[in-house]
DNA sequence: AACGTTCAATTGAACGTTAAAGCATATTAA
DNA sequence: TTAATATGCTTTAACGTTCAATTGAACGTT
């Protein structure tokens, strides 16, 4: 592979006039830019990335750090559309992008999260954590009291210490259950995790507001073990379903997922989806469409929230003032036919 | 940030013997090792990688490098398991792992792929191409020629100049045809996209040898625009099912999605799952189980192929003659209640 | 003619690490 | 006792790039 020793030899200059024409820093007549430019294609000369991070002292790369308990890990379409939205802008500026999965099921400690800014792979990291990681606050004060620049996805709760990008959870539980009342539902329950986490929180909050809007009592239905899996949404869905004599005709659930165990639940037992219990969902994964009947859901601006988490990151890498610090990006409702 | 200098500084000796305490190259003395030890825990030092991966002359990475026209990027949960396997491989070894989506749906570029090897920020890579660009040889020349390293998947086309992980997709084919006949239908039909796609085509042929094992007439059914989505199975399954007098009993489908796009053409007609026609997927995506009936399908090992892949780039990266150079691992029928 | 300016290129140093050679000191062999 | 060998740590140099300082020429001003 040429270096920038053997493009200067080539065209007959230094080694530093070879950077200044690639690098546009200094005036160079265009005479010798043309001579370096021909010995750059002639010998195929590509800047070493790495000698440019270590000399620059930057990593021009920015991390996606993805902790979730959930052994498909990373299969989740969330995670590629985010993704997908975060590659695509940092490939715009010519950053990396790395994949740091954090397997464990087991609280994520700071280092997990630093490592990678302490090893100099990364300038920043859009940050996401499942479940009670989410917006753990010791967790988020050790990130911010080392300095390392991220932006956390689905958590806001570090005021102008910190950067985040949200969907807008509480909005779109509002409106699925306006949706729900609309056509008529009184007697709605959110089917939700007995495990908190925060981004469903507020989808829970818009739920309950909406309720309260309307005088109406709100019902929550935990799910516990198999937490946040269509398993846990079937068990609880058919346990409430046999128990209960005045059993909801609406049925909100926290995630697609668990809207599809609820929908399994319900057709299990020979009741009909809408007509006897409506069901909504939250996410609007693929299968969303694909279910029968198609799901009513809330779609998140997954894609927009990796590539407007990564312009954040960017505009803050390049010493320029990110505002709004916190983005709250809106969720839509997707009507379909099971409410 | 702590560098080496700080660490020998504290500790009272050498650079290089940190650096020898550090990696175990030469015998330091139990005392002085301790004293290093003290001060990089004192200091908190971290190595910097960078300066490691430009000493050292290899970049301690690996890429996962994806060309799909689809839009949705790498929200296809293929993508995330592949990369899940990888991510973990990877970092059981230390190596990071880079993304690089290729988002454009024209030919694939050499270029595209060796850049990142060009500008050494990869060691090596995981390509996975989609559609025609799969197996293209001019490509695959380009890419040996320039002594890149990397494993295909889903195209093993490279004898000994390559290494690939692929699914038997052949026999894949084979084992879903034969359920169906096992399940007593004789006219089934091949759902397939007219634009071709190597790892396709094994399981179409995987179709043709079942069929011919039992004296059956193939059939196949071209899907062209949109291609590869459910709209497009439904389209063709559609107007196949107006024109058709001799209609198919059961239709393989060469995908999930294709698979589901039949079903919901199927269902709008008023015909019955699997009682009118019987419908199997390939890929055994997540809804292949929600939808409705649950789709029978073939289980691709999408996690293993990328841990596998990740093994042999590794293994050949380290020196190890790596064999076999192509690797095909099992899929797995699964039956659920499609056909 | 002497001087300061500007322009266009060069030179030297540095980023943090590791390979290789170097140099003491201690140990062994003749 | 002396040379050969082994041990344990240090010094030097280098990876490929960019920043900062420097040189030398051309030019205009007084």
């Amino acid at each position: 592979m040429a270096t920038m020793r053997d493009v200067a030899e080539t065209a007959g200059v230094s080694i530093q006039t070879v950077s200044n024409v690639l690098n546009g820093k200094a005036f160079v007549r265009p005479e010798i830019q043309a001579r370096v430019m021909e010995a750059v294609v002639r010998l195929n000369y590509r800047p070493n990335r790495v000698a440019q991070r270590m000399r620059r002292g930057q990593a021009q790369a920015l991390g996606f750090i993805v902790s979730d308990p959930n052994p498909r890990g990373l299969a989740d379409p969330f995670y590629g559309e985010v993704l997908t939205g975060l590659a695509e802008m940092a490939r715009a500026r010519d950053y990396d992008v790395l994949i740091e999965w954090l397997p464990s099921d087991q609280p994520v400690r700071a280092d997990d999260i630093l490592s990678p800014f302490q090893t100099r792979r990364i300038d920043g990291a859009v940050i996401f954590l499942h479940g009670e990681n989410a917006c753990n606050p010791h967790l988020l004060n050790e990130l911010i009291e080392a300095h390392a620049v991220f932006v956390m996805l689905e958590c806001d709760s570090l005021g102008d210490r910190g950067y985040s990008v949200c969907a807008a959870n509480f909005e779109g539980g509002r409106a699925v259950t306006q949706h729900l009342i609309a056509r008529g539902h009184r007697r709605i329950a959110f089917l939700d995790s007995t495990q908190r986490w925060p981004a469903v929180d507020e989808r829970r909050r818009g739920y309950e507001s909406a309720m309260r809007a309307y005088g109406l009592d709100a019902y929550i239905m935990g799910v516990s073990s198999p937490d946040w899996t269509h398993e846990g949404g079937a068990l609880a869905v058919g346990r409430m379903l046999e128990a209960s004599d005045a059993r909801p005709t609406a049925i909100a659930a926290a995630t697609d997922l668990l809207a599809v165990g609820a929908m399994q639940a319900i057709r299990a037992r020979g009741l009909r989806i809408p007509d006897d219990i409506a069901v909504t969902g939250f996410d609007d994964f693929d299968f969303a469409s694909f279910v029968e009947p198609a799901l009513t859901t809330v779609r998140l601006p997954a894609h927009e929230m990796g590539s407007r988490a990564a312009e954040m990151l960017l505009g803050h890498l390049s010493g320029g003032e990110v505002q709004p610090r916190h983005v709250v990006l809106p969720t839509e409702l997707v009507v379909r036919r099971s409410a």
